[in-house]
DNA sequence: GCTGTATGCAGAT
DNA sequence: TCTGCCTACAGCG
């Protein structure tokens, strides 16, 4: 379930279960080559930025880099000898910890330069404390492209993915075909704040729930529903379900090579 | 068993 | 703008 808050909470579980632990390293399904070469290494801080997950090992100045894709999965065990199950790209066992890597679109061992480059064409990440949204906001604002298009540009702003661009643009009622260059400055800075709030709870829980106290369906006198990613939201994937606010149905259309849900009546140009 | 789908992105066209 | 790729699982026959 890969957007930022996903890999933030991974670095964070990583190095509380194998931080600073020599570890065995294995690649079961054999496809991460390097994986056997990090037997016996300590663990060092692992940090992640935008969608990209890196682990470095005291030994040595290379770390491994994970980007999940789409369907990439991390699963943490508190155990050991757990048998293989289905693809693991990558597994690290400390004594007590199993953590295996399932479908990553990138899994690799990289020297610095290469770390450097990857961090230097992204943008400013939400659940980076020394963030310069400044630098979206310039970017933004010089684009003709929909605001709907440019959250999902990673070297705009890291991290965003579907679910927190159809989510905060409903929560900030930003029309998504709206261009970045007719979004006010104040938007802009809604947009980054719900963003930093948002995904600061994600990486908390989890999970993402964007569904205000106001608008649970408790509070709205209707039934909870049971959503299938894992938490409350307003528009994602509920196309032709009534919008939690207006009830009008929720839309849907492909935008950025992706399904973009919004709704028409909540989420206006003005 | 097969098909479609998924919170992503690079590289080709 | 399109295609390919990584994997698991639901839904269907």
């Amino acid at each position: 379930m890969p957007e930022g808050h996903i890999l933030h909470r991974l670095a964070s579980e990583i190095n509380a279960t194998v931080g600073g632990v020599a570890v065995s390293s294995s690649s079961p399904q054999g496809r991460f080559t390097a994986a056997s070469g990090l037997n016996n290494l300590t663990v060092g801080h692992a940090w992640a930025r935008g969608k990209h997950l890196f682990v470095p090992f005291n030994e040595i100045d290379h770390q491994v880099h994970v980007h999940l894709g789409l369907y990439g999965a991390f699963t943490l065990t508190a155990a050991n000898d757990v048998p293989v199950t289905g693809q693991v790209r990558w597994r690290v066992e400390s004594p007590g910890h199993t953590i295996d890597l399932r479908g990553p679109s990138r899994c690799e061992l990289i020297e610095p330069s290469a770390i450097d480059a990857i961090v230097a064409r992204l943008g400013p990440d939400a659940l980076d404390p020394d963030a310069q949204p400044e630098l979206a906001w310039q970017r933004i604002n010089r684009s003709s492209q929909p605001i709907a298009h440019l959250l999902m540009e990673q070297h705009i702003i890291s991290g965003v993915g579907n679910v927190y661009r159809a989510e905060v643009l409903f929560r900030q009622k930003i029309d998504p075909f709206l261009p970045g260059s007719a979004l006010s400055k104040s938007d802009f800075e809604a947009v980054w704040a719900d963003l930093v709030e948002l995904m600061a709870y994600g990486k908390l829980h989890g999970r993402i729930d964007t569904v205000r106290p106001e608008h649970e369906p408790e509070a709205m006198g209707r039934e909870p529903r049971d959503d299938d990613h894992g938490g409350e939201v307003y528009v994602y994937r509920r196309q032709h379900q009534p919008c939690l606010v207006c009830e009008n149905p929720v839309k849907n259309k492909v935008l950025a090579a992706r399904n973009l849900f919004w709704c028409q009546e909540c989420q206006t140009a003005d």
